[in-house]
RNA sequence: GGCUCGGUAGCUCAGCUGGUUAGAGCGUGGGAUUCAUAACCCCAAGGUCGGGAGUUCAAGUCUCCCCCGAGCCA
C-alpha cells in the first residue's frame, strides 16, 4: 500500500504565501510521519499554471505566460527545498506529460457521455476563476471576494455531467472520514443536497490553457486541468502517460490535504471526475483553516503580510514548524502572534526540550566518563519515565494518523516536561555533593536520557532538523524521514523508527559529544 | 433571507452522554534551586462559563429567545 498525500497544485498567480507554506508544512509532516512508520510514500506538491488570470498577470508584467510560470514555480521549489520539504514530486501543470494525460482522461469522460455543450452565461471572476451565481441578476456586481468587477461572459462550451452523479456523490460525502473536519462535512452537504449541476469544463477564448482536442478553439477551464495534476504527478520519470499505469503508482491517493475554500472542487466535482473515467476516489479530503495574523486578513492593502522565505531565514525552520503545527488546531483558522511565537518557541523548544537534553547530557558527561551512565536493573519499563515515553507514544501515533498535529506536539511536549520534573524531583546534583547513591545518579541520568532521546523521535516529524540535532547530541543515528524508505534503509545501518522508540535504546557507555544547545532561543528585535 | 459552527480566566483553547470547590498552556506575581540555554521545578492571583427565560433535586453541559463573530448557501 502506498500513502499518496497531496498539497493542492499552488497557482502561480504570484509568490508563494505563507498559507501555502502551511499547507506544505503539514503535509511534510505527514509524509514524514509515514515514512517514519515505514509507509512507502508519495508526497505530491507542484504548480497549478494555466488560466485567464495567469495570462494577465503575464502580460501585466511583460513576460508569456511561460516564461511567467517558470519564473513563480520555481520561486516555489526553491521555496519548497529552504524549507526542507520532502516532497517526492513536483508537478507542474505545464508539464508536456500532462497534456497527454488530461486528454485522455477527458476522452474516457466524453465516451462515458458526460460532456455536453452548452451556453455558460454569467458573472465571472478572473481572479477567482470562477463563475458567481449569486451576482446573477446584477447589473455590474463585483466579485465579494475581491472587491473587483466581474465580467460577463456568454459563449457555448463544454459542460461535464456532474448532475448524473448525484447519488454516488451524496454517498460519496457522508462516508465518515471522507471529508475532515467533520464540520466542513455538513457544509458540503447542504450543497450537495441542493442538487448537483453541471458544470463548464472548458473556455473560449482562453489561449493560456490546454486545448480540448476535438473541440478546438475551447480549452479546458483551469480547475478541471489542475484537479489532474494530482495524477500526472504520479508518473514516474520514464512512464508513458497513461491512466491505466496509476493503479501501480499510488492512486489512489490517501489525502488531499487543501485549504477551505477549496473544498468543494476536491470533495465533490473531482470525485465525479474520477468516477466519470472509470479512476478510483481518494480516500480522505482534508481542509485546513486560514491564518490571519495579529488578528487581521494578512494582504497587500494592509501590508502585513509574513513571507514565509522571511520567516525562515529571520527563525529557522524549527521555529515555526513548531508554531504552526503545535498552536493552531488543524482544520481551525489560526491567528499568528509575534509574541505567542517566540513564547512558545522559546518555552516549549529551548527552554524545556533543549534544555532539558543539555542539562541531563552535561551532568552525564560530568559524572560518567562523558558517556551515558551505567544503568541498574533498575530501570526497567515500569520506570516512571518508562510509562511516561510508552504513554507519548502512544498519542503521538495516534495524534498523527488523525493529522491532529497540535494534539501529536502536546504530547511530544508533556514528555519533555514530566523528565524535567522527574530530574528536580531527584535532583542527582544534591546527590553527587552529598557523595551518595551514585547508582541512583545513574540510573536517573539513564532515564531521563532515554526520555530525551524519544522525544527526538517523537517530534521528528514535525520537527524533522530539530530531531536530528538532538539524535547526533545523544550519539544516535540519524532518522533521514525526508527520503523514501527504500533509500534510508539502504544508506542507514539503524533500527526502524517504531523500534527505537521503545525504551531502553541507549547503551551505557555511549560516548556522548559536548553538550551544545540544540534550539536557541529566539529573540526578535522588531516585527517580522 | 435559509442553514451550520463558535462565544469558558489578559491570550489560545480543553471540558464525553447534565452531578462534589470550572481545567491546561502562555502571560503576570511569588517561592525554591544551581545540573542547565537568566533555563528547570513549585505555588498563587485571575472566570456571574455572551445575555435572558425555562426544564431539572442538579446546567458551562438540555430547550427557547436575543446579542456578537465566522462560514456555507440563496
Amino acid at each position: 500500500m502506498t500513502y499518496t498525500l497531496t498539497t493542492p497544485l499552488y497557482y502561480v498567480n504570484d509568490k508563494p504565501h505563507l498559507g501555502s507554506a502551511y499547507t506544505t508544512l503539514a503535509c511534510d509532516a505527514l509524509a514524514r510521519f509515514q515514512r517514519l512508520k515505514g509507509e512507502r510514500v508519495v508526497f505530491i506538491t507542484g504548480c497549478d499554471e494555466h488560466g485567464l488570470k495567469i495570462q494577465r498577470t503575464a502580460e501585466q508584467a511583460g513576460l508569456t505566460p511561460q516564461a511567467h510560470c517558470d519564473r513563480v514555480s520555481a520561486q516555489y521549489r526553491e521555496l519548497w527545498q529552504a524549507w526542507e520539504i520532502s516532497n517526492d514530486r513536483f508537478i507542474r501543470t505545464t508539464d508536456p506529460r500532462h497534456r497527454q494525460l488530461v486528454h485522455q482522461f477527458f476522452r474516457r469522460v466524453e465516451a462515458a457521455g458526460d460532456v455536453v455543450e452548452g451556453r455558460q452565461q454569467g458573472w465571472y471572476c478572473v481572479a477567482c476563476e470562477e463563475f458567481k451565481e449569486e451576482a446573477a441578476g446584477a447589473d455590474a456586481p463585483n466579485c465579494g471576494i475581491h472587491h473587483r468587477p466581474l465580467e460577463w461572459r456568454d459563449e457555448i462550451n463544454l459542460f461535464f455531467r456532474l448532475s448524473r452523479y448525484q447519488q454516488p456523490i451524496e454517498e460519496l460525502i457522508r462516508r465518515p472520514g471522507f471529508i475532515s473536519p467533520p464540520g466542513r462535512q455538513k457544509e458540503v452537504e447542504n450543497f450537495v443536497q441542493q442538487g448537483l449541476r453541471d458544470f463548464s469544463i472548458s473556455r473560449l477564448n482562453v489561449p493560456w490553457g490546454l486545448p480540448v482536442p476535438g473541440h478546438e478553439p475551447q480549452t479546458f477551464y483551469v480547475w478541471f486541468d489542475a484537479l489532474l495534476g494530482y495524477l500526472t504527478a504520479l508518473l514516474e520519470p520514464g512512464d508513458a502517460p497513461d491512466l491505466e499505469l496509476l493503479s501501480e503508482r499510488g492512486w489512489p491517493a490517501s489525502v488531499h490535504v487543501i485549504g477551505k475554500d477549496i473544498l468543494r472542487f476536491h470533495a465533490v466535482y473531482w470525485p465525479a471526475m474520477l468516477l466519470s473515467a472509470g479512476l478510483p476516489l481518494p480516500e480522505r479530503v482534508f481542509g485546513h483553516g486560514f491564518l490571519t495574523r495579529e488578528g487581521q486578513k494578512m494582504g497587500k492593502s494592509l501590508g502585513n503580510v509574513l513571507d514565509p522565505a522571511t520567516l525562515l531565514e529571520r527563525c529557522g525552520p524549527d521555529a515555526v514548524r513548531w508554531y504552526l503545527l503545535r498552536d493552531i488546531g488543524f482544520g481551525d483558522d489560526g491567528d499568528f502572534q509575534q509574541q505567542r511565537f517566540t513564547d512558545l518557541v522559546n518555552n516549549d523548544l529551548a527552554n524545556t526540550i533543549g534544555n532539558l537534553l543539555n542539562r541531563t547530557s552535561s551532568m552525564a558527561r560530568r559524572w560518567f566518563a562523558e558517556a551515558v551512565p551505567p544503568v541498574s536493573s533498575a530501570v526497567t519499563d515500569q520506570h516512571p519515565l518508562a510509562l511516561a515515553s510508552a504513554d507519548a507514544t502512544q498519542r503521538v501515533l495516534a495524534a498523527l494518523e488523525r493529522l491532529d498535529f497540535r494534539a501529536g506536539a502536546e504530547a511530544a511536549l508533556q514528555l519533555a516536561v514530566a523528565a524535567n520534573g522527574y530530574l528536580n524531583e531527584q535532583a542527582p546534583w544534591s546527590r553527587m555533593k552529598r557523595q551518595e547513591g551514585v547508582e541512583q545518579v545513574a540510573d536517573d541520568l539513564y532515564a531521563v536520557l532515554e526520555a530525551a532521546r524519544i522525544v527526538a523521535l517523537l517530534i521528528a516529524p514535525l520537527l524533522p532538523d530539530l530531531a536530528e540535532r538532538m539524535l547526533a547530541q545523544l550519539a544516535q543515528a540519524p532518522l533521514a524521514s525526508g527520503v523514501p524508505e527504500q533509500a534510508a534503509s539502504g544508506t542507514l545501518a539503524s533500527a526502524p523508527w517504531s523500534e527505537r522508540l521503545c525504551w531502553g535504546g541507549l547503551v551505557a557507555g555511549t560516548p556522548l559529544p559536548e553538550p551544545a544547545p540544540v534550539m536557541a532561543r529566539l529573540e526578535l528585535e522588531e516585527t517580522l
